[in-house]
DNA sequence: TTTTTACTAAATCTAATTGATTTAATACTA
DNA sequence: TAGTATTAAATCAATTAGATTTAGTAAAAA
């Protein structure tokens, strides 16, 4: 175990990054309100934004007139200025992207899978990297990294988590398929064909991780991100920064035990799209094709209902979350249809009001759409490399040590 | 919302504090291995070292002989070098401390109450700052600042955490003076008493915080502190530092559900000094007053048994605990007797690994007995002096802004 | 005596601060 | 309306703090 010293390169590398933040948050920024924001001298930020400049990841956008003295120029984040590529790994489907620096999808790919095997992972992957170099041409060096998400756990509940794609009967044989995404063996393919760096994390991490970068022009610092896909997970917020754990398994939402035991016994067999499809059928309701029809009376009846026994079904493990971690919010995210989100949204608030002894802290939507994994598994590139992270001024250095 | 840059003086008192921490892990360094742990150069521990002498917060041991080449100069804590006085206010005592850099307790005051009034928690601290004054003379300007741990909910259970002394019939009465203990006024009278800041936390944090400087040679960055007091509590250890929460009231393990209910439906009431007392009480048997009743077998016959109802009544809570958080290790501390603790930890592991679906963590004793919350109190103007913190780095400079 | 190790002094380098200066706009005034 | 004052933004130049590099010295074993 090794305690870092901090250097002043270190130092000036977190303050870049704090400058970037600030801009990302509110592009148009002067130079001057910079140097307050940060307690930083105007000489220093000027100094910092030179080189920022210079280096392409910041644009001046004009100059602001009509008070008095000089007019300030305006900085802003320039979106070319750098770019992450991720990848998402689900259990129902594979997707890609490409993302610019203010968090705009450049490019996008996605293949329906009933579990994902590693021949359609590595396809997907293999022309999300062609596309991207034919379009970004000498701005490929731009490319931070590769990010991968995938769940925690992809080989396991595969006779509950319900997929899409035809039946598959040989559930072994699948299994033993499917600890292919155990190891870190993807991880270092894509590193190798890219010659990038490539971050992992769960899913649910990933999703938060984007909206700590491009979530909120104030983001919070405490919350706790409710993840919603095929299964469900969670991630903790603290300080500002994704914790995760000492074996990175933190968050770990869906392995609580869920009230009753109706909808699986662990929440994410009951919070989850697999939860939905499967109370659908058993309903004998189709699942809906097209966006409109979830706004069907009966389709939303129906809905309603499930959100309504799933926010019971989880109140006990929310209620252990916010006593645990005394968050400011909880944020829901992650892959149900945008029009049934607000559902759960409204049933959780209302379980959670009556049942709960402590104060109940806001509960709301993330601010990505059910692209938040695929955009988040893009965004931990860019994160790592431009976010102020503790991780900078503490542990920087990674010299190793004589004997 | 402020987000700090960050100055190479922030940088020197933060590697200022990593040498110390260093220094109290392992006494007898030489700088030539200070310098390779923290990854700084020679010249630069030679000058920290230097100013750290100079300024009596370090001493030399002697030099090593007997390897080739100059003998190394070992270099340890001095012990004289800081004071952190400390209080804790619980729901049978106030106790005070006055303990030295290296942690050794210096002078110590205790008095039973049955909850306790702004009165006797004020004659305390005052008879101890007179004996710590009176002891230190000169010495006094080295006191950091004051201490003080509380429970959460002082006004809250006043009918089921039974306490010592002689009953109290007036609850409502006794409730509403109690409430003093919600404000800050105790804290800001201390302050102005010593002239000195006062630190205020919780006593599972300021517990768990004595645990993180002077627990353990290489502590652990990732664990969960289960508090055991006339209530109970807990705190997050998340990379190396206490996590508490957006308001403050993170960890409120006490707050969770039991299993069955059995020992009262909120676990505070279950795992607790009292919850022990009335188990006693209930099977006609007097609370041993001294050590070695406790070893008499029909008292241990009672303990384990218990300690397993316990077990199995947090046991849901403490698997919510290892899923949220994954923490490298449970650690178990407070102010039950010392005989009663490992008999609890066996029940607890043995409990955990017959229910739990995830791998269980490290189950253990705190390093400090029944005086951890007292010693915790005084820790925390130690810890926050000269700790390494995230918030050093991060958050230093504090200066307003323009409207 | 040679080699090795521990440590330090002086010079150098990086980055932030301070104070003066330049630039460009609005506000005031004759 | 022209000219001057005022204000604000930004930069230049000099200074300061702190870490690193380089070149030593001191002390002990081989």
């Amino acid at each position: 175990m090794k305690s870092s010293g901090s250097t002043s390169e270190q130092s000036r590398i977190y303050n870049e990054r704090i400058i970037l933040q600030l801009v990302r948050q509110k592009p148009g920024l002067s130079r001057g309100y910079i140097a307050q924001q940060t307690g930083l001298s105007a000489q220093t930020i000027s100094v910092i934004t030179g080189s920022l400049l210079e280096r392409g990841l910041v644009k001046v956008d004009g100059k602001v007139r009509g008070r008095r003295g000089q007019p300030s120029v305006q900085l802003s984040l320039n979106h070319q200025g750098a770019y992450g590529l991720g990848i998402n790994v689900d259990r129902d489907r594979i997707s890609a992207v490409l993302l610019d620096f203010s968090g705009h999808c450049v490019l996008s790919l996605e293949k329906q899978v009933s579990f994902p095997t590693e021949q359609t992972a590595k396809e997907i992957a293999l022309a999300l990297i062609a596309d991207v170099k034919a379009r970004l041409q000498e701005d490929w060096v731009k490319v931070q990294g590769v990010g991968l998400a995938k769940p925690d756990y992809m080989d396991a509940w595969l006779d509950s988590l319900v997929t899409d794609a035809v039946q598959r009967t040989d559930l072994e044989g699948l299994q033993a398929e499917l600890t292919y995404w155990q190891s870190d063996a993807f991880e270092s393919w894509l590193s190798e064909q890219t010659g990038l760096p490539c971050y992992k994390e769960n899913d649910a991490i990933a999703a938060a991780t984007s909206e700590l970068l491009f979530g909120a022009k104030t983001p919070r610092k405490h919350f706790f991100y409710l993840f919603v896909s095929i299964a469900c997970g969670g991630s903790i917020v603290a300080d500002g920064e994704c914790y995760s754990g000492a074996h990175g398994k933190a968050g770990s939402f869906g392995l609580l035990p869920t009230a009753t035991g109706k909808h699986g016994r662990w929440i994410l067999e009951a919070l989850s799209i697999s939860s939905l499809k499967r109370f659908f059928a058993g309903h004998d309701l189709p699942w809906p094709t097209v966006a409109a029809q979830w706004q069907h009376p009966k389709c939303q009846q129906l809905v309603d209902q499930w959100c309504q026994e799933v926010a019971f079904e989880i109140q006990p493990a929310l209620s252990a979350v916010i006593a645990l971690y005394d968050p400011e919010a909880i944020v829901i995210g992650g892959r149900l249809p945008s029009s049934v989100l607000p559902q759960l949204i409204d049933a959780v608030q209302t379980c959670l009001a009556q049942q709960s002894v402590l104060p109940v802290p806001d509960i709301g939507p993330a601010y990505a759409d059910e692209t938040a994994v695929t955009l988040g598994a893009a965004v931990l590139p860019l994160y790592e490399t431009f976010a102020p992270q503790r991780e900078l001024l503490l542990l920087a250095s990674s010299q190793t040590l004589k004997p």
